[in-house]
DNA sequence: TCTTTTATTTGACTTTAATCACACTCAAAT
DNA sequence: ATTTGAGTGTGATTAAAGTCAAATAAAAGA
């Protein structure tokens, strides 16, 4: 494959990067598929290297002993990870698996380094997107401590709908909702109390759901009621 | 008061710096005083500086509309806060509040955006701060999807433990807990359950408390446990 | 296509912790 | 020294959501 770095360019870290600069990044990195399922980091795993996603999508999640699990996020094309492991050198603090057939770029520790010293712009970005992730942490905090569980639902409605929505005529489609067991992970909820309660929210009125496809009928009143 | 920056030695984004360049950023800022209870910061304000905590503690928290509200972080001197809003220029995601008299010092936006620039170690250090308060959050999340009530509290505790406990004949002591109130609002539960179940602790021989004094017997034994 | 597995829905029951109500303790203020 | 008020302790009740179980639906494999 005639390689440009194209991909880099959505990247928000490199976004500020010239072509010939993306070019020479993605020449640094290599590319790896991984099948659905399949584990790309354990938790509480050494070694560190920075991952973008070019196609696919994967889970991030953190196991606790008696083999529950938090999903902390779900990420997409464009999104990276494994930048906390390099930048303060600990273990990772969470486990990553493909949700589907995913390509990654890797960059490993030293290149990546070298790439922050020579781009402090890349620095900024850094902080820029660490910032909006420590947000959304405070707000998932905040959902979760003074929420009932319809709220975190729908909490974890709008989350989802804010990094993968569609807005159409007004409405805001989801096209592929994770499944409900996935979304209890995410929400800290049962999988049971994920049915009902979308269900109660489709007797409302407040969404539409079609199979895998959820749509939200009012994204700013839902919003307004929800947040 | 002869000011030659000695305090911002022991506050981790400043580090690095020499003794005659913390003299220089020093003068920069300014210092102001806080009295117990009184609001520095209020949710959604917009404006930013960075305050770094010269004496005193102060209390990070985001309110719900029907008035309960999460306590996302109780800072101490050394640390410091508003770096998100100068970073992204968003307004405040939380209120800041002082828990007791406190001197703050206050670097506007510009002149602190000057500093990263002319100091990249800066930038290094504030990335691994950051990265610090990201493995927190994750961490927390965890704790409020996964655990019973019980294993909240704990939770509660060791984060205190590790922010302001003291280490004494291989036991941890913290000082001055915090009022049963505002760990229900850090743990995401009641007033009563902090009650019933720190004293559920003590019934079990796990921790101690005297007064305002909290004695975890065996902390790496209550760390094994609820972490 | 038919079968098997995976995901969802729904009801009944149980458990957990929130809420309510009030007593108690201790320190500060008058 | 007494009053006041903030903080804490504890039982009784209630509400919310988790768990269990079984039926249905949908998707994937053979």
């Amino acid at each position: 494959m005639e390689d440009n770095g194209e991909f880099l360019k959505s990247v928000p870290i490199f976004s500020e990067l010239d072509a010939e600069r993306l070019k020479q990044i993605s020449q640094l990195g290599s590319r790896k598929f991984y099948k659905k399922d399949s584990t790309i980091l354990k938790e509480n795993e050494t070694g560190s290297a920075l991952f973008v996603i070019i196609s696919g999508k994967v889970k991030v999640s953190r196991a606790s002993d008696d083999g529950k699990e938090v999903i902390l996020t779900i990420l997409n094309e464009s999104d990276f990870f494994g930048e906390m492991a390099i930048i303060d050198g600990l273990s990772r603090s969470a486990g990553v698996i493909a949700n589907e057939e995913t390509e990654l770029f890797i960059i490993q520790r030293t290149d990546f380094l070298n790439l922050l010293q020579a781009h402090p712009e890349i620095s900024v970005a850094l902080l820029q997107e660490l910032t909006r992730r420590l947000r959304a942490s405070d707000l998932r905090i905040k959902s979760l401590s003074l929420r009932d569980a319809e709220g975190k639902v729908a909490s974890v409605i709008l989350q989802i709908a804010d990094d993968i929505g569609k807005i159409k005529q007004g409405k805001v489609e989801i096209e592929r909702l994770p499944f409900q067991h996935d979304l209890a992970n995410m929400a800290g909820t049962s999988r049971e109390t994920i049915s009902r309660t979308l269900h109660s929210f489709v007797k409302r009125g407040l969404i539409e759901l079609e199979g895998t496809r959820l749509t939200i009928n009012n994204y700013e009143k839902f919003k307004e009621y929800y947040h």
